[in-house]
Parts: C-alpha cells; sequence; structure tokens
DNA sequence: TAGATTTACGCTATCGTTTTTCCAAAACCG
DNA sequence: CGGTTTTGGAAAAACGATAGCGTAAATCTA
C-alpha cells in the first residue's frame, strides 16, 4: 500500500505549519486570517497530489464519526430497505454516512451490534428495535447520543420516534371490507408484542366490535423460520374459519404466505376470501387479483427520521427533546377486497334454488 | 456526553500501564507473557466499568478499519438487498462491518463514493460498478487495497469477480420456450454496454440463431425513469412486433413492467405470450400465471464474494491473485412459459373452421 | 555465585488531525 | 516614537490505542 499523503507532508513540502494547513482545509481562512497567498498555494498543492484528509484521524481528535447506525430487523426486506435507501440518500447529502445491520430481531444480536457501533463512536442511532434492548437505548440517551426510533417504539422508554398510524391502517381496512359487504373478517398477526403489531391488532378489534361482530384473530408464532411452516399454519385456520370471508394480514410476510396458502386450498379471491395486506408491496397491483393494502409512507418516514436525527445532532438542546411523529398511512384499495354485493346475489340466487 | 474511559484510565486504576492493558485486550497475555493475576484483575475491571476500545483510536494506530465498503446500484432492489444482507452476516462473523451505499449507476458519483471511502480507510471494496470508474477501481489496487467486483465486470480491468452465467441463462431460457413450442421469442433488454446485460442479451442471440430463427430484440433508454415510461414503450413493441409469442425480460425491472404492460394491453400469459424474466423474484411464483425465471444465486453470490475478500485481506500475496469466478444460474419453470401445444391444436382448429 | 535467560511488564514514539496557546512582525495611534 | 492591536502563522498538546524496544526482577545454569 502506497504511504498515504499526510497533513504534515504537505506542510513539509510547502513550508508551513500542520496548523495552517488544517485551518485552510476546513474554511477557517477567513476566522483565522490566513492570506489568500497562502491559502491559493495550499489548495493547488492539495488538488495536484490528490490529498484526502484521514477521517479516521479527525474523528479521534474531534470525538465525532459522521457516521450514523441503523438498526433494522431484515435488511433485504422491501419496507426496510425502502427506508435504508432514502435515509442513506438524505444522510449523504449532509455528510453522513450509514451504517446499516439487521438486527433479525435479536435481542442480543442487537445488544452486541449496538456496542460494536459504539465502539466505532457512531454519532446517531436509527433503530427499529426489538425488545429487550431498553437498558442499552437508555445507556445511549443517558450518554446523550442521539436515538431515533421508527416503526415501532419501546414503551417504557420516551424517546425520539417515528411511526405510522397502525390502529387507524386496521381500523380503516375492517371499515372498507365491511363497507363491501365482508361481515367475518379474521385478522392474521405475530404473536409478538410489538408496539406496531399491537396497534395493528387493537385497530382490527375496535373496529371489528364497533360493528358489533367478533373479532377472529390468529396469532402465528413469530420466529416460524420457515415459510412453509407459515403458509401451512394458515391454510389450518382458514379450514378451521369456513365462514371468514375475509382476512386482514398484519405484515407483509403473512400476507404473501397467506396468498399462498389460499392458492393452495383452490379458494378465490375475493369471491371466497377477500384479503387486505398490512403495507403495501410493489407487486401487490400485478397479482390476479390485484391486492388491496394499507400502504406505509416510506419517504416521509425516511425523511422524518433523518430530519430528527440532524436536528438532534446539529442542536444539543434539540437532543433533550423528545417527540413523537405519526405518520398516516394510505389504504390503496385493489380487487382483492372487492365489493361482494354481485357475488351475494349470485350467491342468493343458487341458494334459493337450494332451498326451494 | 459522559466522559469515556479510556486504556489509560483503566491503567492508572489498576497501576499497570496501557500497553500492559493492551496486551490483555488483545489476547496477547500468553505471547507477552502477562500472569494470570493480572489479565484477571484487568478482565474483572474491564468488565465492571463497561470499558469499550475506541475502534477509531485502534484504526489510526494500526491503519486498518476492519471496514468493508460495499457499493451496490441500489440497495432497495431485491436482489442486491439480498446478496447484502448475506454479505453483512457472513463479515460480521469476521470482526468486519460494512459501510453499503448506492451508487444509481451514477458515475460520478460512485466516485465520491469511493473518494469517502477511502477516506475512512476502507479496508477492502466489493462493487457493481457503473462503467466509468475503471481509473478509481485500478488506483485501488495499485495501492494493493483489495477490490471484488460482482454483478458485472469492467473488461478493461483485471480484477477479482464473482458474476453469474447469465449468457447460459438466456441461452436456457430461449432452448426452453422454443421446446414448449414458441417460435417468435423477443428479448427486451436495456440500452447497456454492462458486461451481464451484454452477456445475456448474446446469450439470447445465439440460442435464436442456432435455432434459425431471427432475434427480435428491443433496447430499453436505460435511466428511463419512470416506470410509467418503460411500460408504454414495452407496450409500443409488443404492439408493433405482433406475431411475438414469447419474450424475454433482461431484469427484473423491466419483467415487471413488462407484465403491467401485457395486462394493460389485455393480452393473456401464456395464450398471447409467454413470458421468462431475468432475475427471480420471491413473488413470481404468486402471480397468476406464474413466472418463470433465470433464478440467480443469491447466496451462493454472497458467500462466494465475501470468501474471495476476506482470503485477500488475509493474505497478501493472495490479494495479487484475480480469479474470476462464474457461478450457475437456474431456469426455474412455472407456468407464464406452459407449453404451446395445446393452444396451438385449438387455435388449428379454429383456424381449419375459418377457412373452411 | 556470576552470568545467562526468562518472566512480566513499562516507556515512549506514533498514527493524522484539531485546537489552544503563543509569538513575531507589521500596522496603527495619539 | 513608545505602546497597543492586528495580522499571519507556528508550536505543542491532545485524541486513544498499539508496537517496538527496554529493563528490572526472578529463575536458571554451570
Amino acid at each position: 500500500m502506497k504511504k498515504k499523503i499526510s497533513i504534515h507532508d504537505i506542510a513539509k513540502e510547502l513550508n508551513l505549519s500542520a496548523t495552517t494547513i488544517s485551518f485552510v482545509l476546513n474554511g477557517k481562512g477567513d476566522e483565522k486570517k490566513i492570506s489568500e497567498d497562502v491559502r491559493r498555494k495550499v489548495s493547488d498543492y492539495i488538488k495536484k497530489v490528490g490529498y484526502q484528509p484521514n477521517m479516521i484521524a479527525k474523528s479521534l481528535r474531534t470525538g465525532k464519526s459522521n457516521i450514523i447506525g441503523m438498526l433494522v430487523e431484515d435488511i433485504s426486506d422491501p419496507f426496510f430497505s425502502g427506508i435504508s435507501r432514502g435515509i442513506e440518500a438524505i444522510a449523504y447529502n449532509h455528510k453522513y454516512k450509514i451504517f446499516f445491520a439487521s438486527t433479525e430481531n435479536d435481542t442480543e444480536k442487537t445488544k452486541v451490534l449496538i456496542k460494536l457501533f459504539r465502539e466505532r463512536q457512531v454519532d446517531g442511532y436509527i433503530m427499529a428495535p426489538p425488545s429487550g434492548v431498553e437498558d442499552e437505548i437508555k445507556a445511549l440517551m443517558d450518554d446523550n447520543v442521539p436515538v431515533i426510533l421508527f416503526d415501532r417504539y419501546l414503551p417504557s422508554l420516551n424517546t425520539s420516534t417515528v411511526i405510522i398510524d397502525n390502529y387507524s391502517g386496521s381500523y380503516q381496512a375492517v371499515k372498507h371490507l365491511l363497507e363491501n359487504g365482508y361481515s367475518n373478517i379474521a385478522f392474521i398477526t405475530l404473536n409478538s408484542e410489538q408496539t406496531q403489531m399491537h396497534a395493528r391488532l387493537q385497530g382490527y378489534i375496535k373496529a371489528v366490535e364497533d360493528s358489533l361482530c367478533d373479532p377472529i384473530v390468529a396469532r402465528l408464532p413469530y420466529k416460524s423460520g420457515y415459510q412453509a411452516g407459515t403458509e401451512k399454519l394458515i391454510q389450518e385456520f382458514i379450514k378451521e374459519h369456513e365462514k371468514v370471508d375475509a382476512i386482514i394480514f398484519a405484515t407483509n410476510y403473512l400476507a404473501i404466505n397467506g396468498l399462498k396458502a389460499i392458492r393452495d386450498l383452490g379458494l378465490a379471491i375475493p369471491g371466497d376470501i377477500a384479503v387486505i395486506g398490512f403495507d403495501d408491496n410493489t407487486h401487490f397491483n400485478l397479482f390476479s387479483p390485484s391486492i388491496t393494502a394499507v400502504a406505509q409512507p416510506i419517504e416521509e418516514i425516511a425523511q422524518e427520521v433523518v430530519q430528527q436525527l440532524l436536528n438532534a445532532l446539529s442542536d444539543e438542546r434539540e437532543s433533550k427533546k423528545r417527540r413523537t411523529v405519526t405518520l398516516p398511512v394510505k389504504l390503496i384499495v385493489r380487487d382483492s377486497s372487492f365489493p361482494k354485493v354481485k357475488k351475494e346475489i349470485v350467491h342468493t340466487a343458487s341458494s334459493i334454488m337450494k332451498n326451494s
């Protein structure tokens, strides 16, 4: 590896002190009254030899790394990778780099990751945390390191948070199905106490109860591991609940497996079962039928998260303030929740025929 | 921010020298003959106060950052995020962290990113490079910094590379379609000279010519920006080529837009047009019909890339060797390329009827 | 028991910056 | 012209850890 050129090499070459080079480099020429002459000499030389400052040394000295640590559940999940993309782009414009890592929702792994990030002196954190890392996050905040949570939060902690209106998302979904003539609406979720999952469930329950119906809920094990397992479980659930005419899936992962399950059972959507997914997917409108979904505002989440973090980063006082922003969701109506009406008529007709 | 505890603080507290602490910390106790007694004292104290070494200082001193820079086209693209996920996981086990960034296939942005990474003394690079960054990559290699390319390579550069057998992928796709009775097979690709796109096109052309057919190729502008634009272009292409009975899309992005185009034209798959996508997608088997695709071995690519990089990183000599690994692809046959035979018969029958 | 060897650490320079303090010379001021 | 400011920059001390020597004390050797 070729010897990299340092600020001292430049100083020596130009018969100046490292201090002066540093000032010029950092645009403190005015403040520190460096003559135009020297400034130009320095800039020219730097350009000529292609000098690149050593950020590591800089970080060591200043205590700032200009790195943001981002912990998500799974970087290859479309929701998280979409948000990551947005965040990376904005951060890049503000001279921040992002360290991404996947927690896999594993508390221990997350702790290790936080430790790793701390060792690297990351300036701020963006996380979709698993439960069980409250102490670590608390420690960060106690040390005045900005932390922004998104997607979910930790109830016992007062943090800055960007979430979406999960409750309303489910509520809207149920209402929509009811309006379209579905009356036995099931909710398939994960057996998780994470806040976003909880809110989605509560929104569903409230909406169903408001309509004087009974909630029908399936809570699938969280770490089922194999997709096949999830699909099987959903199939069983559907078979055990014959009268269910609509299902809301609480996550994208569940929706995909649910669609497989429904397909493999030979059922029609929305003829036999209407479907709504939570968290939209680029491909949902290509499915046959296209899939109705509660869409999360990916772009806005990314923007809001970064904005909050940058604020906290730039202003000590600001970082003390903790605010929770709740972004609205949007129900994207497609064919999988098409009004049941027509179907009903046919149905009724055939029933009549049978009954007569 | 609370004052962080340093190795010297520990030394002072325990009446030892920083050196000793460092040795214990780095497991050089044996080599440097540190007594069990001292070792325990140090470890205990470290655990007690929760000391965390400052990687930045360490990096400055050692010249190694234990960071790998990874440049992909778009971190939110399923292909790239899938690979990133795999790479991150493996690297994590080897104490390496990854810096991800999206190049957006923009040469200038890529150059800036490489510069940014260099400033941070990144130990090694993994890239799916746009064209035009040959000089920067050359400079890295000249400085003995390991670089592994994947997905595509730069013909003018002798680098370590992990790619897939794009040529064979297209070839197999064409053969498969021919076997299933399709004879007017079009290829829709991007107007890009990137190696992977080029190989895919060549494989298609060779296969078509081997079968004494004429290639029918659409090269869509690379940066069409809007999806809608791409879809429109594909629609026009289809309308202009009535006899085409099968299309191979050279990328996932094209396949998705192509499917939309076909749907919006009211054409049936595979009845009117059979479809094969290059690069499989989790959702392709949920589409109706399910979509045949050439699948890339995501896991293997990630593994191979990291393995090569780790080798180069651990062994100076190894890093001089440049090898290109070509991984096989796999044609996943689904319904969108279902044999045309039956249809043909019906067709013929109806033709006869019409003609008679 | 003198000298050699081994054991168990310590000293200090160093990595490349930034930052605080300091200083000579020039400029200004009445 | 003596003293005060201003100008333009230098010197040196961090930042936190590591590495190359160095060395005192303990143990061994003959």
